[in-house]
DNA sequence: CAAAAAATAGGTATTTATACCTACTCTTCT
DNA sequence: AGAAGAGTAGGTATAAATACCTATTTTTTG
């Protein structure tokens, strides 16, 4: 069984040369690749491809998320495990955005890396509970933000106006938005005249505009 | 130490009876509810409250999604595990957000529904490897949907088009949009026509959703 | 239970948007 | 010099959205 080449990549060197003795350690894994930011990683890498890359967040010249997104974008076959200080939950969400296959804060055991290195490489991805919580939290709607239509500009939408407006945003016409909701072309019309006087828009155009400002509906689908 | 309150909603009386059999074999947990939809559960929560919910995802009356996300309205202490027959990746983020703490795959061994109910009880979420995957392949950006406008089709607007397109967005009609470019109102549905064609939105409403997406206008004024 | 709100749907009319054409002028690029 | 694209504008249609109406049924709420 072939060993699993590693790259590190980190500012300190201090913290470059621990880890690379840290990793001597591990007989499963081979350190290929030191570099001290982004833009060396991305030489390196050019001659010899690592399988897996532990990135340090904060650097200079190019930081790890710049670089992680570089790299996935030319090797998306290379696992990027991202490292920090600190428990930064809102940069989360951000750092799976841009492809790293996990997360790991600097002051974990040395049994904990292991794992993860190994586990990223095995199952393509490694969530400890910092990242877990985090994702989760970070993607339930916040109680206040769970009918964000409702409260501080007092308009509330019924729910078909919420089913028409939406349909409305997937470029949908009124009639078949009628035949989606098995009801009348004009009732769809009643909906949307109620839409445009409860929000204020003019046309079309401007309860797009609505439900994108009060996240109504989901800009990725 | 008291036991962990579990209710069950499940419109298969079936499968009902034989996670009660396999719940009374778990001595940590005690089922104090049993429904047979969303509606049910809601009514028998009113009396008595649950620490934990396994909950299917298809029900009639109301469904699991549903369900949850007023049980956690009214009570965001309940921890939620959705239950279903089939690994729906792209079911998961919305599960997510409507607060679920867990998901979990109905033909899992005995000892992995336990260890997710003693899991979100004492983490307050359950993620086994189906989800984690789903959510990190849900997040990251898949390389051919970042911008299918962007780079590979490689649309750029002509300077006429981005003003009309920037007026579209003030919920000014075509008619409008003329007299403030001093042209014709046959130019500005040419230029209308071109910016349908090039962004590959059928409507106002998909220039709007094009304009934003590509940051094309500006939300705040 | 009564009142209010929501959802339903029809009539009629006008305004806007979209489709499919042609055609001229001007600049830019090869 | 010729081609290509951008900007301009007109004719003729149809499709869709919007404006005002009335009116019934169902659901929610006080």
């Amino acid at each position: 069984m072939p060993k699993i080449k590693l790259a590190i990549v980190d500012d300190q060197v201090l913290f470059r040369k621990g880890l690379k003795l840290l990793i001597s350690s591990f007989e499963e894994v081979e350190l290929i690749i030191q570099a001290s930011n982004g833009q060396e990683l991305l030489d390196a890498i050019e001659k010899e491809q690592p399988d897996v890359i532990l990135m340090d967040l904060k650097m200079p010249v190019m930081d790890g998320l710049e670089a992680t997104e570089k790299v996935k974008a030319t090797y998306p076959q290379i696992k990027v495990i991202l490292l920090t200080t600190y428990d930064e939950e809102r940069l989360i969400n951000h750092m799976m955005k841009v492809g790293a296959n996990g997360y790991l804060l600097k002051n974990e055991e040395p049994e904990i890396l292991k794992e993860a290195i190994l586990t990223v490489v095995e199952k393509e991805f490694y969530f400890n509970d910092y990242v877990s919580k985090a994702l989760l939290s970070g993607m339930q709607k916040k109680p206040k933000e769970i009918r964000p239509w409702e409260g501080a500009n007092n308009i509330s939408l019924t729910k078909r106006e919420m089913e028409v407006l939406q349909l409305i945003c997937k470029e949908h016409t009124s009639a078949e938005i009628a035949s989606a909701l098995y009801i009348s072309p004009r009732t769809v019309e009643n909906h949307r005249k109620s839409l445009l006087e409860k929000t204020g828009a003019k046309n079309t155009a401007g309860l797009v505009i609505f439900a994108i400002q009060n996240q109504l509906i989901d800009l990725e689908n």
